[in-house]
DNA sequence: ATTGTAAACGTATATTTAACACTTATTAAA
DNA sequence: TTTAATAAGTGTTAAATATACGTTTACAAT
């Protein structure tokens, strides 16, 4: 059909990011396969004939973390003529979320990955340290809309946990008070009977996140700064 | 170097805005060549090997409008595998805010284009609509946080456009008192000495945007709602 | 001089955000 | 079994911001 056009090499890199209840962590990869073997990476594949791009990212996932259907968005495509000095490479790079206590260890360690705070990332191969950095960058934008942080926890949770989520990602204190005035005032959390108590002799209720408020709350065109 | 790898088809497709002191509008073009001929589309391209997909995608904004410089962001990729019923192409959508009036009528008349108001964009080829669609929807929800209003108007433009091109964004009715005390407090407005009277006979004082002012609003973390 | 019209301006009220201090439930140690 | 320690949980007030609304002003056309 489109005979005499060039194809060129297409990739997909996922960035992945994991909450451990105390830091957003990001999940690197060290490389196995040349060109620079050794080195930490992302992971990511080229694309073939038989996949979307999401597919293929889904998949990539899967074969990493042992996750499937992750909260996935596509940041942005990487393009630069030379970026790849080994042969032109299109890049589109996609974020995702992950329960870091959900993604199965097997897979992590077969693949020597590292979970590395936000201020620890070592060097990396290639753009990846820019689409880190991208990530990172859509990733706080995005929380100050779109209630994103729910991703990043376990089903059942603490409000002090949320709340210290959301520190990471504004990257200061929030006051307890006025946190929970605003997140009650959402009417997205229903509220459990089990309490917590790994963090406290009192103990903290235990929340779960309401899937159908939270979709109408979407749905109307939510606001979620905190 | 990387050898047995599948190489595919690349496309990028430009959705162009435009604002006419009365409505928002999209360029839609009346496609010329097979597969579609007859059709309307948006425009675009296959990517080669010497450009960036930003590169091309300005390359693309020339050729048809005569505009260089162009205000212009990735939207996303669309890569259905069976998008394109030719044969596989993935396609990676950009959206350009322009002004009508700098755009050189030659160009446009060449590719037999023409403005639609968002209400009566009409029927286009492939996924384009959904591409328009999407870029809608980005286009309002970014207005929200990043004065992009300014790159849709003339160098210099008055309170009452700048407002009607804001209502056109958002898509409802804006107090006049309320929209001037909000747009001054931002301070990135520099007043002429000069008025519009096309629309009044007591004529309205023409502004233009203050660039230094505005570069450290968006440094420091805007929120541009109105 | 009068009239019509869009531009420009100000104020009062409601709502939202920000700042801050105490009480409660529980466990572990005295 | 009392006491101490600690994080969880709650309410109030002041400041800032958003909303709603009426009047005056500059100018051109009559």
């Amino acid at each position: 059909m489109y005979k005499n056009k060039q194809k060129l090499l297409i990739a997909v890199d996922c960035i992945i990011f994991g909450f451990d209840s105390e830091q957003i962590k990001l999940l690197l990869f060290k490389r196995k396969v040349e060109p620079y073997s050794g080195n930490w990476s992302l992971v990511g594949a080229f694309i073939n004939e038989n996949l979307s791009l999401n597919e293929a990212a889904q998949e990539i996932l899967f074969e990493y973390t042992g996750l499937k259907d992750i909260y996935l968005e596509e940041l942005q495509t990487y393009s630069k003529v030379d970026r790849d000095p080994g042969e032109r490479v299109i890049s589109v790079a996609f974020f995702s979320l992950t329960r870091i206590n959900e993604i199965v260890e097997e897979s992590v360690e077969k693949f020597d990955a590292h979970w590395f705070n936000l201020d620890e990332i070592p060097e990396l191969i290639l753009d990846h340290r820019e689409m880190v950095d991208n990530a990172i960058t859509k990733l706080r934008q995005k929380a100050r809309y779109q209630p994103i942080g729910f991703e990043l926890l376990p089903e059942k949770f603490t409000i002090p946990q949320l709340q210290l989520l959301y520190e990471c990602i504004y990257n200061k204190k929030l006051d307890d008070r006025n946190f929970r005035k605003k997140i009650f005032s959402y009417d997205i959390l229903t509220k459990t009977d089990l309490k917590d108590k790994s963090t406290s002799k009192k103990g903290a209720f235990l929340y779960k996140f309401n899937k159908k408020k939270f979709d109408s709350f979407i749905a109307n065109g939510y606001n979620f700064e905190l």
